[in-house]
RNA sequence: CGGAGUAUAGCGCAGCCUGGUAGCGCACCUGCUUCGGGAGCAGGGGGUCGCGUGUUCGAAUCACGCUACUCCGACCA
């Protein structure tokens, strides 16, 4: 992409209304646009971010066995009659009247819709277990929404709901599921930390937070710190194995929010020098809640006897929309944003130091373009601005690796590579540049763990 | 929903106390010179001062009401 044609409307100031680090940052890395209280648009930098946590969470879900599907966002009142939950969700369900006066909601979960979509089709225990997700918009009328869109009352969710046979079955999917998250915050670089939770009011007895640590989490944290850097599952993980033992290993170590504190466990288990207390940004949330929805909504299948048995149920949350300002709270310093290349908007910033000079031109129209047929995804900054002006923006927006070419180096068939993250540069030759930035960046794409 | 604040050009702000019809920086437009870490000079465009009512000869400025947004608390991916 030639920045002089791109959309990119980055600002020197942050907005006044931002008060954590990344939301200022995604106001001024011209990610995202307020157009109310909690509701954003998702500019085009901020919406290819997004596209790329949003395939990552695809990928992991489809390789746990899970079904991607996609429900409406607008439900009928009705199916929420029928769980109870119409009356019991409260002011934070956005109600809705329709021209024939039908009351009508906009989804702040989908536990009734894909009950019934289930109960339609699913009659025999030999189609379970199931696993169907989508990734779908979300109103939540959110008392106090902030700091941009990691609390926002239109978010995108991903969530995933489980159906089984029983206990069992359940269980052994809400591990698939457990292993699942590991995989996927670790391939956003982030470390997602498991941690027992409430079940709140969509209900349940096995619950388990993902928290990301950084300083702006809204939730207090208390965990053992080997949880920090314990390696997660490959990708030979089988998840048609038992995951038990995985669940085990990660749930021996001590991790709890405030609300689920423990402290005379945490002292007991936990070594004075490892107890860690954080701060903590909830990234996702699993729930097993046994047969709450299948019960009052008839989904049953029949079983090897002949007999109707209810389905075990589990949802599976996790938040793209909030995970992209808990990346950028993970992940930034003073001069903006450092994305990991899994979910980096573009992997390299070619800057061309001295556009307009012909034969820098010549050198940075011929490198952009071996650089996409070497597969890498670069923002060419190809406007006539100074070269302080370009290292401000590539630093700003986050790009990995910035390709550094000007007429100076030129003189010696050199350029520069700079990495975002370290601050290191190296000069190389210019026919070696491109290659030099595959073999850094495709190691870090992580689309194999 | 309780408490606190803010609202003046796209963004950040000054002006308000002590009413006299709006200004600064950045951004934007034109021209020239520049270009190795957010360029310089010259010229230019852009504002129903959140909305309404009132006080006044006169309101960005004073009073009252409303709305939007932000922050602090209780809830959530």
């Amino acid at each position: 992409m030639r920045l002089s044609r791109y959309f990119l409307p980055v600002l020197k100031e942050s907005p006044k209304e931002a008060e954590i680090v990344s939301h200022k940052l995604m106001l001024r890395a011209g990610m995202i646009k307020q157009q109310a209280a909690g509701s954003y648009s998702w500019l085009p930098l901020g919406f290819k971010v997004l596209q790329k946590v949003v395939r990552i969470i695809e990928e992991e879900q489809d390789r746990s066995g899970a079904i991607e599907l996609l429900m409406p966002t607008v439900q009928s009142a009705e199916l929420w009659r029928e769980s109870g939950r119409y009356d019991a969700y409260g002011k934070e369900m956005l109600r809705i009247e329709d021209r024939h006066e039908r009351e009508m909601l906009y989804g702040p979960t989908n536990e009734e819709m894909i009950t019934d979509i289930f109960r339609t089709y699913v009659k025999s225990y030999k189609d379970l277990p199931l696993n169907l997700y989508h990734i779908q918009w979300k109103f939540r009328d959110e008392v106090r929404p902030r700091f941009g869109t990691m609390r926002s009352r239109e978010f995108l969710m991903k969530d995933a709901y489980s159906f089984d046979l029983d206990r069992e079955g359940a269980t052994a999917a809400f591990y698939r599921m457990f292993v699942a998250y590991l995989r996927t915050f670790h391939r956003m670089g982030l470390v997602g930390i498991p941690m027992r939770a409430d079940s709140g009011p969509i209900g349940g007895d096995l619950s388990y937070e993902f928290h990301v640590l950084a300083e702006t989490g809204e939730s207090a944290v208390f965990l053992h710190a080997d949880l920090v850097d314990k390696p997660i599952p490959s990708i030979d993980t089988d998840f048609r194995a038992d995951l038990a033992p995985v669940f085990n290993d990660w749930t021996s170590l001590y991790a709890a929010t405030d609300e689920m504190l423990d402290e005379a466990r945490f002292a007991a288990e936990v070594p004075e020098e490892k107890r860690l207390s954080a701060r903590g940004i909830e990234v996702g949330h699993i729930f097993y809640f046994g047969t709450k929805y299948s019960e009052p909504m008839k989904a049953s299948v029949t079983g090897p006897d002949g007999s109707a048995i209810n389905v075990h149920m589990g949802s599976y949350g996790i938040g793209p929309t909030r995970l992209v300002p808990a990346i950028i709270e993970a992940s930034h310093d003073e001069a903006g944003i450092i994305w990991p290349v899994s979910v980096a908007p573009f992997e390299v910033a070619l800057i061309n130091l001295k556009a307009g000079d012909a034969a820098t031109d010549a050198a940075c129209d011929s490198l952009y373009g071996e650089l996409g047929a070497a597969g890498l995804d670069a923002l060419y900054d190809d406007r006539d601005q100074p070269a302080g002006a370009k290292f401000a923006t590539a630093d700003l927006i986050g790009i990995p690796y910035q390709l550094i070419v000007g007429p100076r180096g030129l003189r010696d068939g050199q350029a520069e590579i700079k990495h975002r993250a370290s601050g290191e540069r190296e000069t190389l030759p210019l026919a070696t540049a491109v290659a030099r930035l595959r073999g850094l960046v495709e190691p870090q794409r992580r689309d194999k763990v």
